[in-house]
RNA sequence: GCCGAUGUAGCUCAGUUGGCCAGAGCAGCUGAUUUGUAAUCAGCUGGUCGGGGGUUCGAAUCCCUCCAUCGGCUCCA
């Protein structure tokens, strides 16, 4: 017998060899219709494979992400059978789960995959899938592995066991699919009960571009059918909320082929909403004691092979501007660091002089490959919300505490509120690819892992996302429908300092090295409203939006009574618009909830003989009508009440 | 940059076995109407069918090429 300890703390005796799907039979037939795996002793299981020693189980349902994946790396499974079913001699590459679904790498010879494909598929997955057909786990030599892909003349799974030594390999059966594959995966494939393939594209083996391309194709599966239809539910929701389709219809942003790829044009309104955001934010970092500077467009070549940056970047950057005469090069600014750190430069410092923080909306290029530009969240030029703080090493860590003062009041004021931090160290196994001496490294990420620490943030570590000069704090947010996004970072930088030989006098008269922290709350003032139109799906909080009142007067004959309320409203420093279209009130009101306009004031005979106005709020409808006054008064309170009583940083 | 898809009026979209002057709704303009909480009516304007080249008696439709957009890959200081 064996002693199985489940999350509740309970114990339970089981005979040797039981497997967790016998045991969750044991608790109820409703949870072991639900188990897809199971946790035994933190390693994910079959929920088939025998259990032979005393173990904590955890049994894992759809409402686990392992739970989830699995269910999901076996519908990979599922979906080649089907492909080699249906188009025999396919090569099969990878075929892990994702975070919505999985995918498989595949290559089809020449055959072109398209959607057209997809319902074929996925008819012949759910056929497959009703045979209820166990995934049979089998350890195997590496040599039957070999001999097994080389009958079956596929050269990728050969590369893959290339990797991988003996005693170790397992294959995976169901049906007439057999597979390399570590697992776990779930009982049978009785357990996919809707199946979607959402797209298809191209991938390079093993992510190499020098490698060849496989099609890839993407799936999800459930284990039921509404949890399929709300789940495509939520990608419409998604794609209403696009900020791509919201910022046109809003008039935000625009682009033009003429002006050029990922190069954004802000139109008034959109100009408007974010000239709103540079105020704030420029506010809390003066009273926060950084000091605004401004720095041209474009810098010496010299200034960047000094930062580093032009060996790192410099082929893959728009290439230099040359002068007529003098052979000079010059590059448009693809970050404003190395401009600060001459800034910093210009007098000499002292201990008693730092920290020096300096901030600037800074407009910087960078060239970004065609395939990679994407709406307002990646463009080839973009305005960062930057500032360089140069302090004293044992001012490091309060600095930064204080830099994610100003980033969680940033979200708090736009309603982020729920965030983690990711804390971007090194990729340990590639070290080549950064500057500067493991020893300021480490001094880097100590005072990034502290000052997390010392905030409370939820962390989780990732290595390979530093920057090639430092570590950073990467925040990442969760907007309305819970998609994740990277928004504010932070950035601890021994390096550049000492390449631009930065000093400041001490206490003792030495000379000492500063230590540099890169910031941006916003990220980029391209990306953060790309971010935010789609989290508050362009219903902007109310001291933001570009319009805050539309007055629509019932008829042209109260035209000018609309007009005189809103004058009256710009007084109270209520921005907005009076709609004196030739148009009907419905008609009117209609358009301006498409618009998204908070707040809608209608005016007729009744409002102007009593000098007042019908409330009508966006979404909600008619509140009732109010005097000039008090409306201001309402709205004036609710602005401060979301954003001038938010406790403003030291 | 790579793979795949898409590109028709300011917007959303019809129109492909190649064939009469390329269509609709919304927006815009003109006029009528002067309106009470999500679309008043009528008329009109607007398109080198992404650009260029080719096949053909004839191309939005077929072929080539370039550009842009979309979904991914790779990349992201």
């Amino acid at each position: 017998m064996i002693k199985i300890t489940l999350p509740d703390n309970s114990v339970r005796e089981y005979e040797n060899g039981t497997t967790s799907l016998q045991i969750a039979q044991s608790i109820s037939e409703g949870l072991a219709r639900n188990v897809l795996a199971a946790k035994v002793n933190d390693e994910v299981w079959d929920a088939t494979r025998p259990i032979t020693t005393d173990s904590k189980v955890v049994l894992l349902t759809m409402n686990d992400l392992e739970g989830k994946s699995t269910l999901w790396h076996s519908s990979a499974h599922l979906l080649a059978e089907a492909i080699e079913a249906l188009y025999p001699g396919t090569k099969f590459g990878i075929g892990p789960a994702i975070e919505n679904g999985f995918y498989y790498d595949i290559d089809l010879g020449g055959k072109i995959f398209t959607q057209e494909d997809f319902k074929r598929v996925e008819d012949k997955m759910l056929e497959l899938a009703r045979l209820n057909n166990p995934y049979i786990r089998k350890e195997i030599s590496k040599e039957n592995a070999i001999r097994y892909f080389k009958e079956k003349n596929d050269e990728y799974k050969l590369d893959l066991l290339e990797g991988l030594t003996d005693g170790s390999i397992t294959f995976y059966e169901q049906g007439n699919f057999i597979d390399l594959c570590r697992g776990p995966h779930i009982p049978n494939t009785g357990f996919i009960k809707a199946v979607k393939l959402m797209n298809v594209a191209g991938a390079y083996w093993r992510g190499d571009e020098k490698n060849k391309m496989l099609t890839r194709v993407y799936g999800i599966t459930f284990t039921k059918q509404k949890d399929l239809t709300d789940y495509l539910i939520l990608l419409e929701e998604a794609k209403m909320r696009d900020h791509r389709k919201i910022g046109k219809e809003l008039e935000l942003f625009a682009f033009s082929e003429k002006v050029g790829m990922g190069l954004p044009l802000w139109l008034p309104k959109g100009a408007a909403l974010r000239e709103r955001l540079v105020q704030f934010l420029q506010k809390a970092q003066i009273k926060s004691g950084y000091l605004p500077v401004i720095t041209p467009h474009i810098g010496n070549k010299n200034l960047y092979i000094t930062s580093g940056h032009y060996e790192k970047y410099g082929a893959d950057s728009f290439q230099p501007i040359r002068t007529p005469h003098e052979g000079e090069e010059f590059f448009l600014k693809p970050m404003n660091c190395p401009h600060h750190c001459e800034i910093y430069k210009t007098s000499p410092k002292s201990y008693k002089d730092l920290p020096v923080r300096y901030s600037e909306f800074g407009t910087v290029y960078r060239y970004e490959q065609a395939g990679e530009l994407h709406g307002l969240t990646r463009v080839r030029g973009f305005t960062q919300d930057d500032a360089h703080l140069f302090c004293r090493p044992d001012q490091v860590k309060e600095e930064f505490c204080k830099v994610i003062d100003l980033v969680l009041y940033v979200f708090k004021a736009l309603d982020f509120n729920d965030y983690t931090a990711q804390i971007s160290l090194r990729d340990p196994n590639n070290k080549t690819k950064y500057i500067g001496s493991d020893e300021n490294w480490k001094l880097a990420e100590e005072a990034i892992i502290e000052s997390a620490k010392e905030k409370g943030l939820k962390t989780v570590i990732e290595y390979g996302e530093a920057a090639f000069y430092g570590p950073k704090l990467d925040f990442m947010v969760k907007d309305a429908i819970g998609r994740k996004w990277q928004l504010g970072t932070i950035q601890v930088d021994y390096n550049l300092p000492e390449r631009f030989e930065l000093e400041y006098t001490g206490s003792d008269n030495q000379k000492h090295r500063p230590v540099m922290i890169h910031r941006a709350p916003f990220g980029s003032l391209e990306r953060f409203v790309a971010v935010l139109i789609e989290h508050c799906a362009g219903k902007f909080p109310l001291w933001l939006t570009p319009e805050q009142i539309a007055v629509l007067p019932i008829s042209e004959k109260y035209n000018d009574y609309a007009k005189k309320v809103l004058e009256l409203l710009n007084n109270y420093d209520i921005r907005g618009l009076v709609d004196d279209r030739n148009e009907k009130i419905g008609k009117k009101i209609r358009d301006t909830e498409l618009k998204k306009v908070p707040y809608m004031l209608i005016v007729g005979e009744k409002e102007e003989e009593e000098n007042k106005v019908s409330v009508r709020k966006q979404g909600e409808g008619d509140l009732g009508s109010f005097s000039i006054e008090d409306f201001a008064e309402i709205i004036n309170s609710e602005i401060e009440n979301r954003i001038q009583k938010l406790p403003i940083i030291k």
